[in-house]
RNA sequence: CGGGGCGUAGCUCAGCCCGGUAGAGCGCUUGGUUUGGGACCAAGAAGUCGCAGGUUCGAAUCCUGUCGCCCCGACCA
């Protein structure tokens, strides 16, 4: 391709909306323009790369033995109601007024209908269907470029099976190709233990990219065995003791005592002796939950252990349950909550927490002994520095960005939909389904975050949009014009893909700006001077690293370097 | 949904506090000079100041409403 023909709307200056790197060169590059907020318009330069990054993804996924199919983007709000996505989804998905249809933001249930009314026998399973297409979310705060907008391309494909073990067979190949599809689009990617969340299932894993404009928290080991969403990372923590000999309840004066370390440093103990408790509402229940000192709550794990959402109480209607306000709230005596301790406190006694009523606390709880404890579960949040769970060393606590997530839905959305079959025994069972996928775009602006300098992008080989960043120095020199648009044909030729600077007009310094910002891999670059030796100037853009080569070479050298 | 910020030329922004006929740089057009790291000179084109209402003799500027966009948080299948 020609610059001088090629719409490639390059921009010097940094896009004011535009924070993190792979948006602010997305722009730059000329690869996209926003059209509204989370919509983009991707241009040629920026298809050329997708193209090449679904071509990946479309060769891994037929190595496992996926069948590509398209499938379409509106579908009946009926099946979305059946499967109580509808109200799952909630604002997030996108409703057609003058139909009863809505924009598919994933496509199980249509998956399961086509399953329902094709798939009857065991015979015909397994089956891994899987699609690259549009998907809506009204997302609501479309953020970080192309990582988090409103229409997006994703692969997602489906294993359909006959039993749990196929599941997992499938599962694994996905896991398979994913590491592969990854690894070859050049990112350096992790794998996490993920909560499945709403998507519901038993089992779940997300790849994911260390950055920090990512927006999942995921707590990592030292020597990287061991890595897991913030949502359900674990850590090796002591729990709290239990002395011998119990004493009584003993009330505590604490004035204007509202916080773990004021108590601590209040009564001169240790917050480990400290119940800290945390008021939730879950739909019209009430939750208290008991933490060990400064512990932090992990609101996905106590969603996860009550299986709805939950907000804080409100200050209120906490005075109202309880006669005192958030900081002198305790287990003892209480009334209208579901009691719930995270397992660190299992046991506990000789515990201070809140009398329940302002400016007291007691002393000498014994949880068995004066407490209803609903239940103890893992209800904290890890913290940086802790040892990680499988021995593997102290955790770090990194964002990352999610590129792909893989779920082992199991009969959820086959129940709700009636997709059933007949096993080798005649027996009806729900067809048994993982539902798995990969952020097209994510995959670009991922790989410009990890490889970009202060100059603009330094893209793959395996995505590159092109290989060679062929440049014409001065276009008005005949003989440099002449030698270039030789190469560019010579080179066209013999297979690469070229884009070629031939703009008459540009000066060099404007030209070389624009191929370092541009990011192929080599650089082609034919000036006077060089040209006059017989030689050719090649400069990887990875390194900065140049090297001439004789003009009869270049064509060689070229072939070589890209082998 | 809570908090904050911004809408003025294609882009980046000044002007707004303190009302008085719309500005700069980059980009674009034309002519000339220039050509190894985002050139120079000259002449030009280009903006309903997001939109609506109000105050005023007069509004980019003050007031009200509204829409859009960005950031932090919440949410994130």
């Amino acid at each position: 391709m020609r610059l001088s023909q090629a719409f490639v709307p390059t921009v010097k200056e940094i896009p004011a909306d535009a924070t993190i790197p792979s948006h602010q060169l997305m722009i730059r590059a000329g690869m996209v323009r926003a059209l509204a907020a989370g919509v983009y318009v991707f241009l040629p330069l920026a298809q050329k790369v997708l193209a090449r990054v679904m071509r990946i993804v479309r060769e891994e996924m037929d190595a496992i033995g996926g069948q590509e199919l398209l499938l379409p983007s509106l579908s009946p709000i009926e099946l979305w109601e059946q499967t109580g996505r509808v109200k799952a989804f909630g604002d997030t998905l996108f409703h057609v007024k003058n139909r009863p249809l809505v924009l598919a933001p994933t496509h199980e249930e249509v998956v399961c209908w086509l399953a329902r009314n094709h798939i009857s026998s065991y015979k015909e399973m397994p089956q891994i269907w899987y699609q690259i297409q549009t998907k809506f979310r009204n997302e609501p705060r479309p953020r970080s470029g192309v990582l988090r907008g409103r229409q997006f391309l994703m692969k997602d494909s489906y294993s359909l099976d006959r039993s749990r073990e196929g599941l997992d067979r499938a599962y694994d190949l996905h896991a398979g190709a994913y590491k592969r599809i990854f690894t070859r689009c050049g990112i350096r990617f992790f794998i996490v233990g993920a909560s499945s969340g709403a998507m519901g299932g038993t089992g779940s894993q997300e790849f994911m990219m260390e950055s920090p404009s990512g927006e999942d928290v995921i707590a990592l080991s030292e020597d990287g065995t061991y890595a897991a969403n913030l949502e359900v990372a674990t850590s090796i923590v002591p729990a709290a003791v239990r002395v011998p000999g119990g004493t009584a309840i003993e009330e505590v004066h604490t004035p204007g005592v509202k916080t773990i370390d004021a108590l601590s440093a209040f009564l001169k103990v240790d917050t480990r002796c400290l119940a800290k408790s945390v008021v939730y509402r879950a739909g019209d229940a009430h939750v208290l939950v008991l933490m060990m000192g400064n512990d932090s709550l992990n609101e996905s794990k106590l969603m996860a252990v009550l299986g709805t959402d939950v907000r804080p109480l409100e200050a209120e209607k906490l005075r109202e349950l309880t006669g005192a306000d958030g900081g002198s709230i305790g287990p003892v005596g209480l009334r209208g909550f579901t009691i719930l301790a995270d397992n660190r406190l299992k046991g506990a006694n000789g515990l201070i927490s809140g009398a329940n009523r302002n400016d007291y606390h007691l002393r000498n709880i014994d949880l068995e002994r004066d407490c209803a404890i609903g239940g103890y579960h893992d209800l904290r949040t890890v913290e940086e520095g802790e040892p990680s769970p499988n021995g593997g060393g102290n955790l770090r606590i990194v964002r990352g960005i999610e590129l792909g997530h893989i779920f082992k839905l199991g009969t959820k959305y086959a129940d709700a939909l009636g997709a059933m079959f007949l096993d080798e025994n005649g027996k009806e069972s729900p067809v048994i389904m993982g539902s798995y996928g990969i952020g097209i775009e994510r995959i670009v602006a991922c790989h410009i975050e990890q490889n970009h300098d202060d100059n603009g992008i330094v893209w793959d080989r395996a995505l590159a949009p092109y290989d060679v960043h062929l440049i014409a120095v001065s276009a008005r020199s005949a003989q440099v014009t002449e030698a270039a648009e030789a190469l560019y044909g010579e080179l066209g030729r013999s297979g690469v893909d070229v884009l070629f600077d031939d703009r008459k007009e540009t000066s060099p310094g404007f030209k070389f700006k624009d191929a370092d910002l541009l990011g192929m891999p080599y650089q082609v670059i034919v000036g006077e001077k060089n040209l006059a030796a017989g030689k050719i100037e090649i400069k990887e853009r990875k390194t900065g690293t140049r090297t001439l080569v004789p003009k009869a070479d270049l064509v060689a050298t070229i072939q070589n370097l890209l082998s």
